[in-house]
DNA sequence: TTGTTAGTGTGTCATTTGACACATTTGTTG
DNA sequence: CAACAAATGTGTCAAATGACACACTAACAA
């Protein structure tokens, strides 16, 4: 439970007491990689807390043909909110992308940590805003920055997810060709 | 305060007495074409309601150059929640594109709201999941759509936005030029 | 080891796009 | 109404992109 309590402890202000409870709540699974998260069509019942790994939303639109709705890079959590918070079938599938420990929040103990006590109902108000946040940065970082420009960020923060997704998921993330992010990095070698 | 109600009461199930106690708390203010909602760089403490009309968030990079990051038409609500939640400089501005009524939440009526009563913080968390979700579907709209399909989605569903915003503008926020949506326009006239 | 397969590197070419330049239209103001 | 400014329509052209084809490499299984 180290890293979950780390992140705990790094950005949100818990007594060890408090700490301790929350962390009770998750259960400790540890998965390889190409392990299914949740798919397609059925329900998420679970908040995923990724520790050290990556973690790769898609969707498919037609046969085969799958595209990359977002990569997680460890520390962070990983769901789908729209499945988990009301109930409805998720439009996309969650694998791992490494063998990774994953601590998971079944629906359950969420909603019994959420109802007991005003102080967890808006810890998790907060965690959503968090989550919010980041989606916000993301939707202006998708407007303002050029697919070179992002790919190179990934490059600089994202080490993990360089080294363990394909150049074909990586350009489907960024919106792109396999063709044209490998121009990309066949360009920026040299640098 | 008509379209305030009726927002909130075909949206959530709230008393007579409840919808009365919270529409109090907004207060109403007619706003002209071109009024500035909040600027980039100053704090917004407020969180406003949109009735009828289109509002302009759009962010400076350069000298001149505006991005727009979202065109809001009502009935919804229009802030900047980095700002209004974390106290963060606003890092763009929003100015109306048609004369409208703005039902407007000061920071201190959203304080006390909140903090009097737990039904009013988880329906302030509801409002906040709401955005949420429908951001979350934005970037999904992004990845999946083409600039023309997502044009024509916008002469579809968003008659105010189509009529009140300029070409410019809405090529902005489609992201992509002036030019190339004339083409996606001219092609299209015929259909 | 060999064979198979998935992933990656590379060239070609048609298409799309953005940038620029300028004409036309619309709207506003004196 | 006239004059001006702003928004929109249009053509041209260089650059970027996606699609296709195929070679090369690495990983893995038989």
């Amino acid at each position: 439970m180290d890293a979950l309590q780390l992140f705990f402890k790094e950005s949100h202000h818990l007594s060890q007491g408090d700490l301790s409870y929350l962390v009770d709540h998750f259960e400790e699974v540890s998965v390889t990689k190409g392990t299914v998260l949740f798919e397609q069509g059925s329900m998420v019942d679970a908040v995923y807390f990724v520790g050290e790994g990556v973690m790769h939303r898609y969707n498919y639109v037609e046969e085969g043909e799958k595209i990359t709705l977002d990569l997680h890079e460890g520390p962070c959590f990983c769901t789908n909110l729209e499945s988990f918070l009301e109930g409805k079938k998720s439009q996309d599938s969650c694998v791992a992308l490494t063998d990774t420990t994953l601590y998971v929040l079944q629906k359950e103990k969420y909603n019994t940590l959420v109802n007991t006590n005003v102080k967890w109902s808006n810890f998790a108000k907060d965690i959503i805003v968090e989550n919010l946040m980041k989606m916000l940065d993301q939707l202006k970082t998708i407007s303002n920055k050029s697919i070179e420009q992002r790919y190179l960020d990934l490059l600089k923060n994202n080490p993990l997810i360089i080294q363990n997704a394909s150049i074909a998921v990586i350009a489907s993330y960024l919106g792109t060709s396999r063709e044209t992010l490998h121009r990309i990095r066949r360009k920026n070698i040299l640098v």
